[in-house]
RNA sequence: GGUACUCUGGCAGAACGGUUAUGCGUGGGCCUGCAAAGCCUAUACAAGGGGGUUCGACUCCCUCGGGUACCUCCA
């Protein structure tokens, strides 16, 4: 699989050969999370899923932010500790995401869980003579790392030259970043050189090396966050180890709302609960995957129905599936593997799951066509549910379960409306499809038989 | 101001130095008791602007311009 590396600006070859080791910077848990982390994390859900599905096995490491001024601001706004705001946070984080049927990380860690270990990371910095020890804290000597900005392709002295930067007295240079902040408000933790908190850099430094070693295979996280962020894990980690960090860097786009990006601080944000309500986890991850990972989505009632239409048309194939009793096949291993292979091929190609999800929907059209003429025969169902059950696994869409006491009562009300037509009865045929509508059972009526199918139910469908 | 990314039809989004992309939408028709599902057909005079290279450019080169992000916390 080819990936685009940032650090390289150039596609570069995953190594699946062996374990794979995945970093994604996770969210800082001070407030609801909205669309844009979840485009973030669904691709690499969808990612690891993919890599799974291969065999390969996935070490996935994503970390909480769980100590930072914007959680203790918050906490000092609500009259409370940090630990309630972030524990409270992560909480909500877990309904959003388990709710979005992303699967959880193999390890959650938290920068709070981990001091030791970030105080250990610093003491071998401030050896190395790479850290020094101000009167506001412990700091990272940019000057040390050579190869300070080769991540964001950003220059020293332009960077310096920049008006935007803070100065502070305390700092060598004024681009050189807290490793440790001295402070005596909660929460604080005792260090070789004074209470205080980590900053917000080096956790990542620390717990990637703890759990996926000095040098692994795919970091990612949003664009967003290339710099500061990732260009001073960079130089934290490999000044302190002298290896080569990751091996890949992977970013992705923004999701933006007319063209905005979406973020707290313009206030433009589509909370996940509020979308999840309205649109279900299928929709939000077809639309999440309905762009190339690395560019920018533009968040839009617009995009999010098309996606609807789509996710009708694949519940339909779901139940065409199901219910099939033709005898007419079509020996269609091969046009069902040659999509599964376009399919895999968009993936292999810098993961394009816009082309993925192509192949995805002409599956489901080939079946759906073939059911409404009566052509879908078992055998060929068989082989079609196979790849369809494959790719809605990989791409964690999930078709809601059914009660077997449910299908009976489905099967007869079905029975009982096909009498009715047949004595052409339709007033009281209608009235049971109506009421079969109201429990979102959905007929379709095909020459010989009429099947049904359970619809996802989409509140913003009926407004409107 | 600097850096990166980006600019294809109403929207989304590909490939390719020369062929209709495709999907969604929209119009019309077929199927159906009626719907739904499905089918057929039509529709988009598509390539940010301007140069160049070429027999020929959306695709290569130059140039101008627009957009987004980052340069401060941010997925």
């Amino acid at each position: 699989m080819k990936l685009q590396d940032t650090l390289s600006n150039s596609q570069l070859e995953l190594d699946i050969s062996k374990k794979v080791k995945i970093y994604l910077c996770g969210v800082t848990v001070y407030d609801e999370s909205h669309i844009g982390h979840a485009r973030t994390i669904i691709v690499f859900d969808v990612l690891r899923k993919y890599l799974e599905e291969k065999g390969v096995e996935i070490e996935f490491i994503q970390n909480f932010t769980d100590v930072d001024d914007k959680i203790i601001n918050r906490a000092q706004a609500e009259n409370t500790t940090a630990e309630v705001i972030s524990t409270k946070y992560i909480q909500n984080y877990f309904e959003d995401f388990d709710g979005l049927n992303v699967k959880h990380a193999t390890i959650y860690p938290k920068a709070t869980d981990h001091i030791e270990d970030i105080l250990k990371f610093i003491e071998k910095l401030i050896d190395k003579q790479i850290a020094y020890v101000s009167k506001n804290g412990v700091y990272f000597s940019v000057s040390k790392f050579p190869n300070y900005g080769k991540l964001s392709k950003k220059k020293i002295d332009e960077l310096e030259s920049g008006a935007r930067i803070e100065i502070d007295e305390a700092k060598k240079d004024p681009l050189d970043f807290a490793v440790w902040k001295f402070s005596d408000v909660e929460p604080l933790w005792e260090s070789p050189w004074g209470k205080g908190r980590p900053g917000w850099h080096i956790e990542c430094s620390a717990m990637s090396n703890k759990y996926l070693g000095e040098n692994f295979d795919i970091h990612g996280g949003g664009r967003d966050l290339i710099f500061p962020h990732h260009e001073n894990e960079i130089a934290q980690s490999e000044s302190c180890t002298g290896l080569q960090f990751a091996k890949i860097w992977m970013h992705v786009g923004m999701v933006t709302i007319n063209g905005e990006k979406m973020s707290k601080s313009i206030g433009n944000i589509k909370s996940i609960k509020n979308v999840l309500e309205n649109w279900g986890p299928n929709i939000i991850r077809l639309f999440c995957l309905s762009g190339h990972y690395s560019k920018p989505i533009d968040y839009s009632e617009e995009l999010l129905k098309e996606n609807l239409t789509k996710w009708r048309q694949a519940e339909v194939c779901y139940y065409e599936l199901i219910h099939t009793k033709s005898e007419d096949n079509q020996n269609l291993e091969e046009t069902v593997f040659k999509i599964s292979k376009d399919f895999d091929k968009a993936l292999e190609d810098d993961f394009n799951t816009h082309l993925a999800l192509s192949a995805f929907f002409q599956l489901i059209k080939e079946t759906n066509r073939l059911a409404a003429e009566e052509k879908l025969g078992n055998e060929d169902a068989q082989i079609i549910k196979s790849e369809f059950l494959r790719m809605l696994k990989i791409l964690g869409l999930v078709i809601p379960e059914m009660t077997e006491n449910e299908k009976q009562e489905i099967d007869y009300m079905i029975e009982n409306r096909e009498k009715l037509r047949k004595e052409k009865q339709f007033l009281e045929a209608d009235k049971i499809r109506d009421k079969l509508n109201e429990m979102n059972i959905e007929l379709i009526d095909h020459k010989v038989k009429t099947i049904w199918m359970k619809k996802e139910i989409i509140k913003s469908e009926n407004k409107k």
